[in-house]
DNA sequence: CTTCTAGATGAGAATGGATCTCAATCCAGA
DNA sequence: TCTGGATTGAGATCCATTCTCATCTAGAAG
């Protein structure tokens, strides 16, 4: 049984920084399901795809809807709970992380392999959630915990405010702004 | 309305480490409600009396069940739609705080004044939430934020992993020690 | 290659936290 | 005390996520 977080590290140590290539992180996650004694399906497969296809942060609705709007995946019929249980799955492998971002909307998530741990920002204004990674910071950090006589098995950072753009953009002053519309459309483009 | 985090501390700023009495917070939210032009309820301030007489984190559920067990509050029906919207309230003023440990349960709430700033620490074999408060990382992290041009409003670290007591208790080894309650698969029967 | 079967999937029902609706009620300023 | 707008209660509703179960299939065995 793949235990939390600490699997990932087991079996699949792809690079930690070089980005791996798709066919590199199919083999991990075969490797992984082999191990867990589980199946490779089709299914699977295309949502692991999917996801690393995607280099924003996406929720199962997302990914559900965009299994069925792409041509190519027309021929396979993929369902909700199929999209949750893999994705719940792939968590639990260290293939994807997911975000909790305390937004109205469902739970984000984000592939993880060849993706340095990072932090989030996320913008109260524009709704933007921006990725940062600071050393020194994560070093204090895994001081700190230590010092608790925790033995850390992950973390998650998580950091509201007003993103630089917003600042300058003068909506940060302190009436009532009108928080964003929605989200930052950044569709990658796949 | 008010804004999300920003409202902290333009009003009540009672004492940031000696702990209030009941007395000064009753004050305080009085003040800010007063300030937000909205009323002082009997519902309101029982909910705010029974989350600062709590001292652990609490759901909405819970509170509303406690809500009504008690004998005293038996005369005074709070629905549990006036919880969660007095919760959030008070989490707007920055009475309570949210949570969001990614649990299964619903989100969680702590109160906030005469209660430092903390991080959370969960445990991933018993479930237990630790706080915990280091001088050092706060600055570290403030800086680290500063740095990317982030106006920071208010932040979330949570750590999971393996608390001393458990560790102590021999389970945190390695091969397969049953994560405390939930099971990781979805899978109905094992 | 064919069989066989436990694991996996799809469709939709079920669950449950959180929000919304709206008539009745209640603060709080005049 | 009066009055109007804020607030509440009860339950409907929303919606993300999970569950159920009949059917299908990956993949090991023969």
């Amino acid at each position: 049984m793949a235990r939390v977080g600490e699997s990932v590290g087991s079996g699949h140590r792809l690079g930690r920084r070089a980005i791996p290539t798709l066919k590199k992180i199919t083999e991990a996650f075969e490797q992984f399901l082999h191990g867990q004694k589980l199946r490779l399906t089709k299914q699977r497969l295309e949502i692991l795809r999917l996801i690393y296809a995607t280099h924003k942060h996406v929720s199962a609705e997302e990914l559900y809807d965009r299994l069925h709007g792409d041509g190519r995946a027309s021929a396979l019929r993929i369902s909700r709970a199929t999209v949750y249980r893999t994705l719940s799955l792939m968590a639990e492998g260290g293939f994807v992380q997911a975000l909790e971002i305390g937004r109205d909307r469902g739970t984000l998530y984000e592939h993880t392999l060849g993706h340095e741990h990072h932090d989030h920002m996320i913008c109260i204004e524009c709704g933007r959630i921006i990725e940062f990674h600071d050393d020194e910071l994560e070093q204090v950090q895994a001081r700190a915990i230590k010092r608790q006589g925790f033995r850390e098995v992950s973390h998650r950072l998580n950091v509201w405010g007003v993103c630089a753009r917003c600042q300058k953009a003068g909506k940060s002053g302190s009436g009532g702004g009108p928080v964003s519309a929605e989200r930052g459309r950044d569709q990658a483009g796949d």
